[in-house]
DNA sequence: TATAAACTTTTTAAGCTTAAAGTATTTTCC
DNA sequence: GGAAAATACTTTAAGCTTAAAAAGTTTATA
């Protein structure tokens, strides 16, 4: 094979994975609006401080998330207004706050995590576990492969 | 297997898919804005117009891009400000426009289009012919598989 | 031919996103 | 101790995104 067939082949398979991708986001999005009144991105910010027991600060919800500072704030603070979310100031250094969800945050990220799987298995529904591994295993491959394991 | 397991497979399948794309388009994002003054919606709306010989009408592109007709809107008239596009009178329906990519339009989009496979190829670099298009057969099991082959 | 329905696009309001600049605080190190 | 650098976060400006409403135009139909 040529290498300029080889990048061609790469391009296509880019633009199916952007295809496909959007459509599972752009679903996601609708189902949490319309039965939760919620987004995606606070969804995610929900889903990383439900699985850290003692919430995060915002650099390492940041980090974690791989979105711009300034972008966190915003979210957060829609968070807070809403209830799900409270800062809460860092003994020993006043520049950081660490961020929590309130009980209510959980109680409301559990619900919407139950549902948010249901419809990724639907919506994956041709996938079988075998093609399941396979894909992943070849996604490694690609960019972006998690250096920090903590962050997979 | 069980239910169970499949259904985590799946989901495991469906982060990490989300986090090669984002971290490829972040990338793109990036050197579209440093080496062209350009970002992502941008170039794939004059993707789309380059494909299309005489130019498409604003709800053609709306459906072909998968985006709202309001967001159309605003990139279009960025595009149109930047001389790179413009909107043409379409005979007998005072309601639709067609639009063009100019001239100059046309060349900013091939200077970008020539990189752009070029980045896409380095960052998937380790990924082989094989690979590429086995992954790219079992995304069609995915959402969103192109009903309208016109489409993909 | 009216007028209702459908279509095409833009506008609006709200939120997401980034890079860059700004503010405050802490750490480094001379 | 004090200046400089680093760190943590917020603000700002610009652009992207959507859903819903609005405005204008065309088509269907009664």
């Amino acid at each position: 094979m040529t290498a300029e067939s080889l990048s061609k082949e790469r391009l296509r398979l880019w633009l199916r994975m952007l295809r496909v991708t959007r459509q599972v986001e752009s679903e996601l999005r609708e189902r949490l609006r319309t039965e939760h009144d919620s987004t995606l991105p606070r969804f995610d910010v929900m889903a990383a401080l439900y699985a850290a027991e003692e919430g995060l600060k915002m650099n390492e919800l940041s980090k974690r998330l791989r979105v711009s500072n300034g972008n966190v704030t915003g979210i957060i603070d829609r968070l807070v207004e809403d209830g799900a979310v409270e800062r809460i100031a860092i003994e020993g250094d006043r520049r950081a706050t660490r961020v929590c969800l309130t009980s209510a945050g959980r109680e409301s990220f559990r619900a919407m995590a139950v549902e948010h799987e249901r419809w990724i298995n639907a919506l994956f529904e041709g996938v079988t576990e075998e093609d399941a591994h396979h894909i992943g295993e070849l996604l490694h491959r690609l960019p972006a492969a998690p250096h920090d394991a903590s962050l997979s």
